[in-house]
DNA sequence: TTGCTGACCGACG
DNA sequence: CCGTCGGCCAGCA
Protein backbone atom coordinates (compact mmCIF):
# COMPACT_ATOMS: atom_id res chain seq x y z
CA UNK A 1 0.00 0.00 0.00
CA UNK A 2 1.50 3.23 -0.89
CA UNK A 3 0.11 6.62 0.20
CA UNK A 4 -0.18 8.08 -3.61
CA UNK A 5 -0.89 11.41 -1.52
CA UNK A 6 0.88 14.34 -3.21
CA UNK A 7 2.43 16.82 -0.80
CA UNK A 8 0.07 18.91 -1.63
CA UNK A 9 -2.14 16.66 0.05
CA UNK A 10 -0.21 16.19 3.19
CA UNK A 11 -0.55 20.07 4.00
CA UNK A 12 -4.07 20.38 3.41
CA UNK A 13 -4.31 17.31 5.87
CA UNK A 14 -2.57 19.17 8.49
CA UNK A 15 -3.83 22.61 8.11
CA UNK A 16 -7.46 20.92 7.91
CA UNK A 17 -6.66 19.42 11.46
CA UNK A 18 -5.63 22.97 12.93
CA UNK A 19 -8.06 23.50 15.52
CA UNK A 20 -9.79 26.91 15.60
CA UNK A 21 -8.66 29.77 17.88
CA UNK A 22 -4.95 28.39 16.77
CA UNK A 23 -2.54 28.74 13.96
CA UNK A 24 0.19 27.52 12.34
CA UNK A 25 3.97 28.42 10.50
CA UNK A 26 4.61 27.23 7.16
CA UNK A 27 7.73 26.01 8.29
CA UNK A 28 5.88 24.43 11.05
CA UNK A 29 4.25 22.25 8.29
CA UNK A 30 7.14 21.69 6.61
CA UNK A 31 9.08 20.24 8.84
CA UNK A 32 6.42 17.97 10.13
CA UNK A 33 6.25 16.61 6.40
CA UNK A 34 9.72 15.69 6.56
CA UNK A 35 10.85 18.71 4.11
CA UNK A 36 12.33 21.44 6.69
CA UNK A 37 13.76 24.10 4.68
CA UNK A 38 11.19 24.06 2.07
CA UNK A 39 8.29 26.38 3.73
CA UNK A 40 7.92 27.58 0.21
CA UNK A 41 5.99 24.55 -0.70
CA UNK A 42 3.54 24.78 1.88
CA UNK A 43 3.16 28.30 0.90
CA UNK A 44 2.80 27.00 -2.83
CA UNK A 45 0.48 24.41 -1.76
CA UNK A 46 -2.08 26.68 0.23
CA UNK A 47 -1.95 28.77 -3.58
CA UNK A 48 -2.96 25.68 -4.80
CA UNK A 49 -5.13 24.88 -2.29
CA UNK A 50 -7.90 27.28 -4.32
CA UNK A 51 -8.26 24.56 -7.10
CA UNK A 52 -9.10 22.05 -4.33
CA UNK A 53 -12.74 21.35 -4.03
CA UNK A 54 -12.56 21.18 0.13
CA UNK A 55 -12.16 23.66 1.60
CA UNK A 56 -9.12 24.78 3.44
CA UNK A 57 -8.64 26.88 6.23
CA UNK A 58 -5.51 28.50 5.18
CA UNK A 59 -5.82 31.93 6.72
CA UNK A 60 -4.84 29.83 10.12
CA UNK A 61 -1.34 29.37 8.43
CA UNK A 62 1.03 32.45 9.19
CA UNK A 63 4.71 32.67 8.32
CA UNK A 64 7.38 32.41 11.51
CA UNK A 65 6.53 35.44 13.01
CA UNK A 66 3.19 35.30 12.83
CA UNK A 67 2.89 38.00 10.61
CA UNK A 68 -0.62 37.41 8.04
CA UNK A 69 1.87 36.54 4.97
CA UNK A 70 -0.73 35.05 2.65
CA UNK A 71 -3.89 37.53 3.34
CA UNK A 72 -2.77 39.15 0.04
CA UNK A 73 -3.85 36.33 -1.63
CA UNK A 74 -7.57 35.82 0.32
CA UNK A 75 -10.64 37.63 -1.37
CA UNK A 76 -11.14 40.61 0.28
CA UNK A 77 -8.45 42.15 1.45
CA UNK A 78 -8.47 41.82 5.00
CA UNK A 79 -10.70 38.61 5.11
CA UNK A 80 -7.93 36.41 6.71
CA UNK A 81 -7.38 39.11 9.78
CA UNK A 82 -11.51 38.67 10.03
CA UNK A 83 -11.25 35.11 9.80
CA UNK A 84 -8.79 34.77 12.32
CA UNK A 85 -10.32 37.74 14.65
CA UNK A 86 -13.62 35.43 13.72
CA UNK A 87 -11.99 32.45 16.03
CA UNK A 88 -11.13 34.84 18.67
CA UNK A 89 -7.55 35.54 17.59
CA UNK A 90 -6.60 38.69 17.71
CA UNK A 91 -4.84 40.89 14.49
CA UNK A 92 -2.71 44.14 15.06
CA UNK A 93 -0.76 45.32 12.16
CA UNK A 94 -1.28 42.50 10.19
CA UNK A 95 0.36 40.24 12.96
CA UNK A 96 -0.78 37.64 15.41
CA UNK A 97 -0.91 38.69 19.24
CA UNK A 98 0.35 36.55 21.35
CA UNK A 99 1.50 34.46 18.38
CA UNK A 100 3.03 31.84 20.72
CA UNK A 101 0.00 31.30 22.91
CA UNK A 102 -2.07 30.81 20.19
CA UNK A 103 0.75 28.62 17.82
CA UNK A 104 -0.50 24.92 16.60
CA UNK A 105 2.16 22.59 15.89
CA UNK A 106 1.32 19.49 14.36
CA UNK A 107 4.52 17.79 15.47
CA UNK A 108 3.77 18.47 19.05
CA UNK A 109 -0.06 17.83 18.50
CA UNK A 110 -0.67 15.01 16.15
CA UNK A 111 3.13 13.27 17.23
CA UNK A 112 2.57 14.00 21.11
CA UNK A 113 -0.07 14.11 23.85
CA UNK A 114 -0.18 17.66 25.22
C1' DT B 1 12.28 16.64 -20.80
C1' DT B 2 13.83 21.33 -19.07
C1' DG B 3 13.00 25.57 -16.83
C1' DC B 4 10.38 28.77 -14.07
C1' DT B 5 7.76 29.75 -10.21
C1' DG B 6 6.62 30.56 -5.33
C1' DA B 7 1.55 32.75 0.53
C1' DC B 8 9.27 31.04 3.40
C1' DC B 9 13.47 31.19 6.19
C1' DG B 10 17.76 32.60 7.47
C1' DA B 11 21.91 35.12 6.71
C1' DC B 12 24.48 39.14 5.22
C1' DG B 13 25.64 44.24 4.61
C1' DC C 1 15.86 49.03 10.03
C1' DC C 2 15.70 47.66 5.31
C1' DG C 3 17.02 45.50 0.96
C1' DT C 4 19.07 41.62 -1.25
C1' DC C 5 20.54 36.82 -1.99
C1' DG C 6 20.79 31.78 -1.61
C1' DG C 7 18.59 27.49 -0.55
C1' DC C 8 15.00 24.52 -0.37
C1' DC C 9 11.91 21.40 -3.72
C1' DA C 10 7.17 20.04 -5.61
C1' DG C 11 4.04 21.31 -9.35
C1' DC C 12 3.08 23.11 -13.93
C1' DA C 13 3.60 24.82 -19.09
Amino acid sequence: MKEQESFYDKVYRVVQLIPPGRVTSYGAIAEYLGTKGSARMVGWAMNASHTRVINIPAHRVVNRNGILTGKHHFRGKDLMKQLLENEGITIQDDRVLGFEEVFWEPARELGMKN
